[in-house]
DNA sequence: TAAATTTTCGTGTACGTACACAAAAATAAA
DNA sequence: TTTATTTTTGTGTACGTACACGAAAATTTA
């Protein structure tokens, strides 16, 4: 609680003065504005290296009269799946941090089954005129048009959950779903006995969600393949979502065959767990992706196993302040940020951060 | 890149107009100093709240004259061991995010085998009076002494790694130990059949760390206990660290029983995969605590299983966050603050931040 | 009621930087 | 050399808040 004037640091007024100029030339130096002479330059340098001065971010931004508009097209949380409840929420985050800032976030949404809101809502972005885009490029083609359009304007923009390569894009940031499979087989791995069936369970209704589903199963196969454990890969398609598509589907399958584990590709996991509860299938493992209530309730009975999850709050924050450090603090960003691919056990789940 | 002036949001200034006072009386009632007549406070307050007001952080900031000093105390990173870096590094960051808020970070450190230094660094703390305090209280006797000076100063502060309960400490920030061995059991439970024996290894040449190491293996215990699975638990003490002493306690011991899982419940881990691999035991399953390099390069090499880690340098973060948070910007703080229990794979430990 | 005192309020300056504008210096054109 | 032009540099104001100081209003005292 001590008053002492804050931070002796030195400021523009310091340099100005060692340097025998005036703190306008110093400014122009700082921020690279032309009319200084190139020696007066030199010097000017010389002395802010020397002083390892640190422009204070509070008075820049306070006497800046820039804003910064960001625009962000995710898929609606529908009723169907509550997922982007959470990158949206890191997103509310984000731009709560850095509103003093004046980065002012304006979020649009598009429904994951139809197409033409995605293109629809992205227009809106380019007619609005921001100054960085974070989308997620569900649809390959709208989105292609979407970067363009971003491209021409010189409106740089971040992927988030899934990637587009080769795109130039600021960043991507979302999960490895490869490798996240890969680390399943490998929890997998140590619940099985030789010569033990596991059951692999795509549930999704919407085909844009497939390649998702499918990236995981390679690597997820690709970990047997390479450990050569002899041990069975079954798979099943359930096309609908509803518990009734599930059971029956699951049912037959269980019937024809000894299943010993079960994995499940996305967050559907907790209706394969209600089933096995309700079937009363208690020796059989589960595992299956993301922290949701309903999943974190049947993780709490043990019948789930294991849940991977890969911090989708945590994306849409870095998802923001990636267009923040880039544009706003000038600040070199990483083209690639994969999440960490977080395992979550009925011991630790209380602790656990989205 | 638009240059349009930024938030529009009221400020001091706006409130003054519609209350038609000064910003001086604004500001009075703002900071809640005395001199205001109580229904000139009121129709400020209520102005205040109709636009719903947010103060500027830059402005004030910069206005500010007041500064904070924050004092840190925690190990030295010895030879011995590295774990203490990344606690320091979690401080360092956060001292560099919150300096031009005006916040200067000290940090004190001691050896951990010489409680006398502790007292000696926490006397020098007192002294120079700091505005909060972090730090681990490792030594309990010394701890006291320490927390009941900054109480009597009206000094708050900040437990890190371990806790002190029922000290109105302002917030523990660490592991929860007990519930890390109790995950760790679960998931050697996966590991090991009936009848098959797991080996308990402490190595730890100071005392000061023994309950810590205890607690894990509490938890590890009830596992097992409520669970009812029919498995061995050994356990061996190593009071040396270094390979040699490892070594040979483990080759007896080894000898002397058919182990099949061996879990080390602390960072020492990779001295027993060291001997695991020279001596070939490439049955046993093993696993351990903290993302060390040199614990790594085994779980790389598959010598280890898994890796339990609690983000030690977050914690360090969260330490001067709290801090920050509950003196510099007056909002509440979470009173106890225990970390994720991180699960480290050879698959996920790529992209896992401390 | 006037003076003295206390309470309440308004004004001015500062924080460190950005930027517009004016002044000075250097250079080019006459 | 003088004038015109360009380049370089300095000055002033603003950002929103904090705080010291002084002015005005209200209250008490004489």
């Amino acid at each position: 609680m001590k008053k002492t004037t804050a931070t002796a640091l030195v400021g523009v007024k310091e340099i100005a003065r060692r340097a025998n100029v005036s703190i306008g030339t110093v400014d122009r130096v700082l921020n690279n504005r032309s009319g200084v002479a190139a020696k007066t330059r030199e010097r000017v340098l010389e002395i802010i290296k020397e002083l390892d001065y640190q422009p204070n971010m509070m008075a820049r931004r306070l006497a800046s009269r820039r804003s910064w508009q960001f625009a962000v097209l995710i898929p609606a949380a529908s009723t169907e799946t509550g997922y982007w409840n959470a990158p949206l929420q890191g997103i509310k985050q984000a731009a709560n941090e850095i509103r003093d800032f004046g980065v002012t976030v304006q979020v649009f949404f598009f429904d994951q089954n139809d197409k033409t809101t995605f293109t629809t809502e992205a227009n809106n972005i380019i007619k609005q005129g921001f100054d960085g885009v974070l989308f997620a490029p569900m649809f390959e083609e709208e989105s292609l048009k979407l970067l363009k359009k971003c491209h021409t304007a010189q409106i740089p923009y971040v992927f988030i959950n899934s990637d587009m390569e080769g795109q130039d894009r600021l960043s991507y940031i979302g999960p490895d779903l490869y490798q996240s499979g890969y680390l399943a087989a490998h929890l997998i791995n140590y619940m099985v006995q030789d010569q033990q069936q596991i059951l692999i369970v795509n549930i999704s209704k919407e085909m844009g969600h497939h390649h998702h589903l499918l990236k995981k199963e390679d690597g997820f196969r690709a970990y047997f393949r390479s450990n050569k454990r002899p041990v069975q890969l079954l798979k099943t398609d359930i096309r609908q979502t509803d518990y009734q598509s599930v059971k029956s589907k699951l049912t037959k399958t269980l019937k024809e065959n000894k299943v010993d584990v079960i994995f499940v590709t996305n967050s559907r996991v907790a209706t394969v767990a209600r089933f096995l509860e309700e079937a009363g299938h208690v020796n059989i493992r589960l595992m299956g992706y993301d922290f949701l209530a309903e999943n974190i309730e049947y993780l709490e009975k043990s019948v789930i196993d294991f849940l991977i999850c890969q911090k989708p709050q945590e994306q849409g924050h870095k998802g923001i302040m990636a267009l923040y450090n880039s544009l706003v603090l000038g600040l070199p960003v990483e083209e690639i940020q994969h999440m960490p691919i977080d395992i979550i056990t009925r011991e630790n789940y209380h602790n656990y951060r989205n």
